[in-house]
DNA sequence: CGTATTCCCTGCACGC
DNA sequence: TGCGTGCAGGGAATAC
């Protein structure tokens, strides 16, 4: 599912493809994924030169004058470009076509994605309140423990809480929480400045990493297929749980923990 | 305000 | 083989 390595190297990805590119049209196969798609994606975008393509969190922007189309992909959306060519298949819903001919096509199953319409010079209400990027300048150990304090949640909420830090999902929290040794159960606010600095520093690492890899392996977007390149086998705490642990051996436990499925070591992290 | 719960949707892995 | 069931997930909406 796209996290945010995945969406970082999906717009990594389409860039080349887009940038500078004019649209030529806009086919809308179903008028709604999460939220219905407001009209300004059909009468605006067609005609419009795409300046670029931004993320924010696990969002993309498609920049144009008339404004940006903002795109998420839920948890099972995928975005190609591909050749004029191609047929449709089951849950293809948007196609952005090109003026190289190419498409550039939107296929979501589970339709937790959307595509909804930025004005020019405005910010989404979606983007509002979002906290800083995970691998940019304003992000860091002390960021986490000045949010922290007070906070009687367990960490891993935390990690996961769009307005502290943006584009750590299940799976990243869960690996990070395994780096820093911290137990996922741990309540936030009780943290110390010293072992946040360790966390977040992992947050970054393993966000980097997970990037460098998924790099290598979706690098021609025009192709029917490309699978993120975050491999389960490099997983050393997601999707583990009753194995033994990477590290120390011990089996590593699994509960729910702010409604997520949740693995962690019971030896190595406290 | 912070925290917990529910819901959206489909594909897939199960068990019978 | 085919059915039913439960689960997975981001994050907004809702409830406390």
């Amino acid at each position: 599912m796209p996290e945010l390595p995945e969406v970082e190297t999906t717009r990594a990805g389409l860039a080349p493809h887009l940038d500078g590119r004019r649209i030529a049209a806009v086919a809308l196969r179903r008028p709604d994924l999460r939220w219905p798609i407001p009209p300004e994606v059909a009468t605006l975008l067609p005609g419009q030169r795409i300046a670029g393509i931004r993320r924010r969190a696990k969002y993309l922007l498609l920049d144009t004058e008339a404004g940006s189309a903002l795109l998420h992909l839920g948890m099972s959306g995928s975005l190609r470009v591909l050749a004029p060519d191609v047929p449709v298949r089951a849950h293809d819903h948007v196609d952005i076509a090109l003026d190289t001919g190419h498409v550039l096509r939107f296929n979501d199953p589970r339709r937790f994605g959307c595509l909804l319409w930025q004005p020019p010079g405005q910010t989404h209400p979606l983007l509002q309140d979002l906290g800083p990027e995970p691998l940019g300048d304003t992000f860091d150990g002390d960021h986490l423990f000045l949010a922290s304090r007070g906070r009687r949640a367990p960490v891993k909420a935390l990690l996961m809480d769009q307005r502290i830090v943006v584009g750590v999902g299940n799976i990243y929290a869960a690996e990070a929480l395994f780096a820093a040794g911290i137990s996922p159960l741990r309540e936030a606010g009780k943290i110390s400045r010293a072992r946040y600095a360790r966390l977040a520093d992992e947050v970054r690492r393993i966000l980097a990493y997970a990037i460098r890899r998924g790099g290598t392996t979706l690098r021609d977007f025009i192709s029917p297929d490309g699978a993120p390149g975050y491999f389960e086998q490099e997983l050393s705490a997601y999707g583990r749980g009753g194995a033994p642990c990477p590290r120390c051996g011990a089996v590593l436990r699994q509960a729910t923990i702010a409604q997520r499925a949740t693995v962690w070591c019971p030896r190595c992290q406290r």
